[in-house]
DNA sequence: GGTCGTTGTTTCGACATCGATATAACCGAA
DNA sequence: TTCGGTTATATCGATGTCGAAACAACGACC
């Protein structure tokens, strides 16, 4: 079974939501000047292309400046409040789009101390601090391989001077060199290796290859995880 | 305008996917114990419920095990596989929810350098290196807060010696002090501060109020950005 | 083996969504 | 004044979604 873990960015304002189809409009009304050609490069209908329009700027103000009659017949232009919405709507799908397809390691232990939604998770590796929102017991942590951090083991700051306090010395049991980034395997006495997405850069200067001895680290932020089996949901 | 980044996570196989929904309907056929039940406690019709298992099972495998007949007329219970997936679905859709929630520092900055995927940007505190798939010139880099990892300034290990070689002396310029966890807001010499998100332990061992010099970090392939303007789409 | 209660399965119709089409209003330019 | 191309609005029909209800299957119990 081929799994993808996948996603649906919008941005939200007063219960209406903008969403990709809503984004590609807009584009396409930047790039053609007009709702009518807009619609029709799209592939879609005019009627629904001018209902949307509507329908969006009662929630996020005005995005598009309509002009009908005069030279050309009138036209359409977008107002800067579109333009910036249409940053912030790319930069969002940006990350989104990080989380989808970047690796993670699933972390599997037991909750033995909370502080609000900061736990202490028991692993086979030592105590993991990570953000879990409730639920008690066992707990699934998903850790990003970019929010890894890996240091020469010569010159780790000590935990209490750096933010970063998940600490963990390992072996590097696994490269998978791409073209700019490196895919690192780090074994740290948990059931999986630990990932960790480093530039080729990074890995150079750092000389990691099978058999290194490495630091990885991460912060309790940028640990998430969620409660399975015998949460109070 | 109040405008929220938010999203819908799924995940896909063999052309179908499952999403929320889904997830709450299997939840609740794990709770009650039959699809009837379940669908009655969703407010949603029987039929729909009954369709959806066999349209998912088509693609993820078997999901429930049925049973008719029998004492109490039968019912259903979850198979492993589908308890899989529930709790992989849980996992990224928490991944997720952490970047909607968390403050982002969005940095913007000119691409000088492009190899591959990795680019360098320069800022007017210095040179980015990030992630932007595609594009050229302007660039808008999103920075999440729980990437941003801070050290103490006497006990930083030079770039040589790690994975996160974005760095940024700075000084502490606001600090919000949630219940366990603070918000630390470090001016170095962008527009904007940059956000950092730390457990009050962190923050509390790190001594940092307004005015602390600190240093920032972060990975280059948790920077990701997209191309604003001049971009060739 | 028949009965019975519960569940799984299928069919049908209501409803919402969306596209296609038609029409009116608009305004600069020829 | 006419023309041309656009935006704004209304209506109709196709399509897909979903719920209600009828239908079929199953197995313990009597």
């Amino acid at each position: 079974m081929e799994t993808h873990p996948s996603f649906d960015a919008y941005i939200g304002s007063d219960g209406v939501t903008l969403d990709a189809r809503d984004v590609a409009l807009l584009r396409a009304i930047d790039r053609e000047g007009s709702l009518n050609t807009a619609a029709q490069s799209l592939g879609r209908s005019y009627a629904h292309a001018q209902r949307r329009v509507v329908e969006l700027e009662d929630a996020f103000g005005a995005l598009v400046e309509r002009q009908r009659g005069g030279a050309g017949g009138g036209g359409s232009t977008l107002t800067t409040t579109a333009r910036e919405l249409l940053a912030a709507f790319e930069r969002t799908r940006a990350s989104f789009e990080g989380v989808a397809e970047i690796a993670e390691t699933v972390i599997v232990g037991t909750i033995v101390e909370r502080d609000g939604e900061l736990v202490t998770v028991e692993t086979p590796a030592g105590a993991i601090r990570a953000l879990v929102p409730d639920g008690d017991g066992e707990v699934q942590l998903s850790l990003r391989a970019d929010a890894v951090t890996l240091t020469d083991p010569e010159d780790t700051p000590v935990p209490e001077h750096t933010s970063a306090r998940n600490r963990f010395a390992g072996t590097v049991v696994g490269v998978e060199s791409g073209e700019r980034i490196a895919r690192i395997a780090v074994d740290v006495g948990l059931e999986q290796p630990v990932l960790a997405l480093v530039t080729e850069d990074s890995r150079e200067k750092l000389g990691l290859d099978d058999g290194s001895e490495v630091v990885v680290s991460f912060k309790a932020t940028a640990t998430r995880g969620v409660a399975v089996g015998d949460a109070d949901d």
